[in-house]
This record gives C-alpha cells, structure tokens and sequence, in this order.
RNA sequence: GCCGGAGUAGCUCAGGUGGUAGAGCAGCUGAUUUGUAAUCAGCUGGUCGGGGGUUCGAUUCCCUUCUCCGGCUCCA
C-alpha cells in the first residue's frame, strides 16, 4: 500500500504497519521524537495499524496537535499519580489548554482532602516515578452502554455524565500502568516520553464551568519533552511576573488601588497621569483630525433612562445602586450610549448632516463581582475611549471600514501589530428583529472582508443590542487581550425614537455605531506597562531625560542643561545629590527612563553631554543640541525605540 | 459570588508552641565630591488588616469582617 508524506513523497509499505514502525523507517531521530500520528486528517497513537493507502504525518512536539496531545497524556499522567496518592478521588476531566502564552494541561478533581502546595510536590515526584517505570499508553474499546453501566455502578458520576454525552457506540480507554481513564485520544507512546514537568497551581473550578455545579479542585501543570523546554518556559514565567503592571505600577510610582478609597477604584499618581494625559491627549487629535467631535456627559442620570435603554433589564446586577434624592433615583452611570442619545435628540437632525461621530473619554461605574477585580485591567470604575456614530443605513459600510483603518492606526502607534479579530453573533438574551441583527451582522463581516482582516465567528457573543468586532491584540510576550470594540446598533435608536429627516421629508431611523479602541484607559495602561514592562517609549516616558551631575560643582551646567532641553518641551529632570554617579545611574536605570546624560568638567568645558540610553548604556559623548534633536524626533514620530 | 492561600514599618521580608516585634531598602540628619547599576555613620518609623471573643495578658488561640493573590463563573 501507498503512504504519502506531507512533502507529497510517499513509499509503499504492509498494509498492518505502524506509524511507529514508518516514522523508524524514516529516520532514529523522527522515531524518537514521534509523539502520534495523523493519518489523512485523523490523529491516531503511533502503534495503531494502517491498513490501506493513506497520507500520513507524524506528529512531535514541534506541532501544535503534538503539544496537546502531549499536555493531556501529562495530564493522564498526573491523575494517576493522584490515584496512587489519593485513591478516594473522583476524576472529572483533565484535558490540555491550548494557549500562545499560558500552555499547560489541567485535571479536575474531585476529593475532600484539601489540596496543598506540598501536595503537589508529592504528586509530583509520584509522577516522576510513574515516568520512569516508562508505561505504555494502551487503548481499548467498551460499548458505550457497558462504560455508563460501569461508571454508574462505581458511582463514577462525571465520567458518566460524558460518557451520556458522546456520540457512538463505543467509547475508548487509556491505560498506563493500573491507571485508566476513558479518553478520545490519542496518547504519547509512553509515560517515558514526559521527560520534564511541573505543577503550577491548584484552585477551584465549577465542575463543566457552571457556577450551580459543584466545585472541584484544579491543578495547573506544564509539560515537555525535556528539561531545557520546560526550564525555558518556566523563565518565561519569571519574566511576565516581573512585567506584571500592579508590581511595576507601584515600583514606578504610576498608580495605586486604595483600601480606604474602595477595591476596584484606581488612583492615578503623577507620573501615570502623565501618560494617561499623553495618552488622551494624543486621542483627542486624532478623533478631532478624523471627523470627530467631542462631548462631555454626568457621571449620573435618572434611573428611567436606563431603563428605557434596556440596560437596567440586562444589567442591573452588574450596577451600582441608585442614589435618592428628592424623592428621584439617580443611577451612576455603566454606559455613555444614552447620553450621547439624548445629545443627539437635542435637535432634529437632516440627513445632510449625517454622520455624527461623538467621542468621550467616559468614565463609567459598574459593579463586579468582588472575586474578579484584578488589578488596572478590571476595575469597578474605569474610562472607555468611547464614541458614538449616528449615521443613515447607506453610511453606515463606509463608517465601519474608516473604523478599522482608524482602530489599526491606534493600535500599532502603541506597537502592537499582530490582533485576532473576532465577529460576534446574536446571542441568546438580545432585543430587536431578526432581519436587523441579519443587517448589522452582515455590515460587521462586509467592512471585515473589504479591509481583507481575518476573522472568527464568536456566535452569541453579541451584545444584547447588536453584533460586534472584538480585536484582541498580542503583546511583547504572546498574551492577548481584549481591546477594540465595534458593535452595530438598530436597537437603541428604536427605543429611544433617533431619527433624522431624509430627502423626502420623512423621518428616518439612524442607525448606531458603539465603539471603544483602546477599550478601557485603565486596562489598556495596564496593558502598556505589561507591553513595555514599564520601560515607555520617550513620547510617553513621564521622565524623558535625567541629568546626572558627577560632582556638585557642574550641578549649575547640568541645570543649564536641563533648561535647554526642558525649552524644547522635552520633560526633564536633574539629580543634584552628592552621590557618587553609579548611584544615580542605578536608581535612573531603575525608574527606566529612557535618557541618563551624565555631566562632568569635562562635558562642561567641552559643552557636552555623555549619554546614556536605558538598558543599552553608555552611547558616547554628544553635543547638547544633537541628543536634543534626537530626541525630539522620537517624541515627534512616536518611535518605540 | 464560589474554592484555596495570604495580610507584620512606605517597600521586600524575618520572627514568635500567648508576656505588645526585627533586618535590608526607602525617608530624615550629617559626613563624603565621587566618571557609567548601591559611599559611610546616626536617627525616625509598627495600635503585627479591622471588629469581637477566650485569657491576668492576644500580633500569636477562636469567631467574624475587609482587602489582596491563584483560579472558576461573569464582563454592556
């Protein structure tokens, strides 16, 4: 029979032969490094038969399928060292997590004994014996219907409850040692193969992600096939924990979360208002250049808008409370949409002067669940970069598209460049029409494929008055996070009656565009510290240039120095202590800021300045007028070096 | 909200089987005048997260509450 590779050679072989068998053919090294199989397009373990012509690809590690099947034989691995451990565990489900960044493979548990750090480590070197006692990975088939009567009668209820779920008659096992576990597949080979692995974490998980289910027990755990990779990914670890925004956002001295002021409520110190400033400032021209104006709206409003808006209905767990006064409620506020609304219905509108593009740094109120807040990227009050689009049906394509061009400008000025951008669909609380969400629907994935962006479809994902585009955008180190949001809107303005007057006199519904790019100010800082790992391109550096005297006699020279520069607008700052110079280089080092010039007699006889580049070190000795000039045209072009 | 863990000086942490705590850094004062990542000395600084209980006595034991951390769920 006819085997044909992925580089579309091909060798004939015995029908009956492994893929194990073929990869030995190949080469040792492919042998050795073979984790399974995919023959045409279904992925098998490596010593199941081949029995007729076939195309066929052996999977290693290197291949995204051959990590995930690698994680979940781990993950195999670690639930029988736990059955070992801990025979009374009930198994729930253990599979593999496919993550850029976070790649691990977890298994859910359910036992009364409370799991520990120093339980891991047991289960751990349990593991380590269970790897080297090398056991095969077998499988073995039951009728569905022998496995469910099986698991019912060992009182085995969440491998029941799957195994009541999956289609076919008959259900496949995996055994490695005395340990089964009923499995789709496919396995690594052997439990030899798990050469390098560690436990991360245990924590609590609802039993399939549902809060009304019990809760289980989780642990975490990463795994390779040898000690290097997993090393490698472990720093990779390290190097985010020092990336993290709340460490570098109180070691840089930008913002602080107050117990006395309330959890989820950010302050903004100094320097982190200076770049929020920058940040918003630069916002606010980009809006104004691309057809924008913009608005101011109270941070409160009645509680009857809100409920006309519909967002009391979908929502109102996630508010804060209404305040009374004068026998009125007053809600603060979650959204800006209605007010723009009501700016909108100020006056009545031509369809000349259509579109409105109405943009507000918003900020808005709303009331998470205590055990979510997190940090700057989830917070109880926070600033959307929102705005408002009111436009007629024919307008609204070419809205969508200027949208995304605008979105991307923002985006890669702050550096980042690669996105997943997802299309949401109807979701299953929502209001209006079907043939208005088909529209809206259909306008998101036309502007997506007129800009030639690839998309997922998100289905009911939307939100409760309309479709939307998610952009997620992909940091420094592999993260993604939640940015952009689009969302069409033919739901607000029936409610709230927007029309405008068309051509024939007629009163016309327009049609809304919701969009935040940026997302949340307080979540994209937070992102930015993470991207930038505190050390912020010069245009947004708060302290751009220090001056660092060497000894207290050129601190005047220095001083004029700093006054030239601060001339230019460049911000800029003078360390006059006694200290020795290394000192101040540490500590300027330390607060990342991206210019040190060191002065001395000599600098100041020759009107100089030694410059010093944050983490490049020492440039060289410059005039003054050439730095400046430098870095004036970092700041100028917004430059990320 | 749920599961688990943790709250000691501004920060990072040590300590104590119940007798009111200690270091480094930071801060302050002084000395030092220094050439590319930490000069030296002295001083200040804590109701040991809050409240309640047990006790002659609680930072330590018990209860409760708040906040944070790792997750789950949720996120207009």
């Amino acid at each position: 029979m006819k085997i044909t590779f992925p580089d579309n050679s091909s060798r004939e072989y015995q029908p009956g032969i492994t893929a194990a068998d073929i990869a030995k053919d190949i080469s040792q090294g492919l042998a050795k490094r073979a984790l399974a199989a995919k023959v045409n397009d279904e992925l098998v373990d490596l010593n199941r038969p081949i029995n007729q012509d076939a195309g066929l690809r052996i999977i290693t590690f290197d291949d995204e399928e051959g990590k995930l099947i690698f994680w979940h034989s781990s993950a195999h691995l670690m639930a029988s060292a736990i059955m070992r451990l801990f025979p009374q565990t009930k198994l729930a489900i253990g599979p593999a997590v496919p993550d850029d960044f976070a790649a691990r493979f977890y298994y859910d548990l359910d036992l009364d004994h409370k799991l520990t750090e120093k339980d891991l480590e047991l289960i751990e070197a349990e593991m380590a014996k269970i790897v080297a006692e090398d056991r095969p990975f077998v499988r073995s088939e039951k009728p569905r219907q022998a496995a469910l009567a099986e698991f019912n009668r060992d009182n085995d209820l969440y491998k029941a409850e799957i195994a009541g779920e999956v289609e076919g008659e008959t259900v496949s096992f995996y055994t490695h040692g005395d340990f089964i576990d009923m499995c789709r597949g496919p396995h690594v080979p052997s439990t030899g193969k798990i050469k390098a692995f560690k436990l991360l974490s245990v924590a609590g998980a609802y039993w399939r992600g549902d809060e009304k289910n019990k809760m289980l027990q989780r642990i975490y755990g990463v795994s390779f096939p040898d000690k290097q990779l997993l090393a490698e990914h472990l720093e990779k670890i390290e190097q985010a924990k020092l990336r993290d925004h709340r460490l570098l956002g109180k070691n840089l001295d930008l913002f602080s979360i107050n117990d006395e002021v309330g959890p989820g409520l950010v302050l903004w110190h100094p320097k982190g208002a200076l770049i929020r400033h920058i940040i918003e400032g630069f916002w606010k021209d980009a809006h104004i250049a691309n057809g924008y104006e913009l608005v101011y709206t109270p941070h409160i409003a009645r509680l009857e808008l809100w409920d006309r808006s519909g967002h009391l209905g979908f929502y109102k767990e996630n508010m804060f409370k209404p305040i009374e006064i004068e026998n009125q409620n007053y809600q603060l506020k979650p959204m800006n949409c209605p007010f723009h609304i009501q700016i909108y219905k100020a006056r009545k509108h031509s369809y000349r002067d259509l579109p409105y593009r109405w943009a507000e740094l918003g900020t808005v109120y709303r009331f998470e669940r205590s055990g979510v807040l997190h940090g700057l990227p989830r917070v109880r009050g926070f600033t959307q970069d929102d705005a408002h689009v009111f436009c007629r049906p024919d307008q609204l394509q070419d809205e969508l598209i200027g949208l995304l061009d605008f979105n991307l400008f923002f985006l890669e000025t702050f550096g980042f460049d690669k996105y997943n951008t997802y299309l949401s669909t109807r979701p299953e609380h929502s209001v209006g029409s079907d043939e208005s969400w088909a529209r809206a629907t259909e306008a998101l994935k036309n502007a997506l494929e007129k800009r030639g962006l690839p998309y997922q479809i998100d289905p009911g994902e939307g939100v409760f008055y309309g479709p939307k585009i998610d952009v997620k955008i992909k940091d420094n180190l592999g993260r993604f996070w939640q940015c952009t949001t689009i969302q069409v809107d033919f739901n607000l303005p029936e409610k709230f009656d927007v029309t405008y007057t068309a051509e024939d006199g007629s009163e016309k519904r327009a049609i809304m565009i919701h969009r935040a790019l940026l997302g949340s100010i307080e979540r994209f800082f937070g992102i930015l510290i993470e991207q930038y790992g505190g050390a912020f391109p010069v245009w947004l550096a708060p302290i751009q240039v220090i001056i660092l005297p060497v000894v207290d006699e050129v601190n005047d020279y220095a001083e004029h120095v700093a006054q030239m520069l601060r001339g230019a607008a460049i911000r800029v700052e003078t360390d006059k202590r006694s200290q020795k110079i290394g000192y101040k280089i540490r500590e300027a080092e330390n607060l990342k800021i991206p210019y040190m010039l060191i002065v001395g007699k000599k600098e100041e006889a020759e009107h100089t300045v030694s410059v010093r580049r944050h983490k490049l070190g020492d440039i060289g000795v410059v005039a003054v007028e050439t730095v400046s000039a430098e870095i004036l045209q970092k700041i100028k072009t917004k430059s990320l070096d």
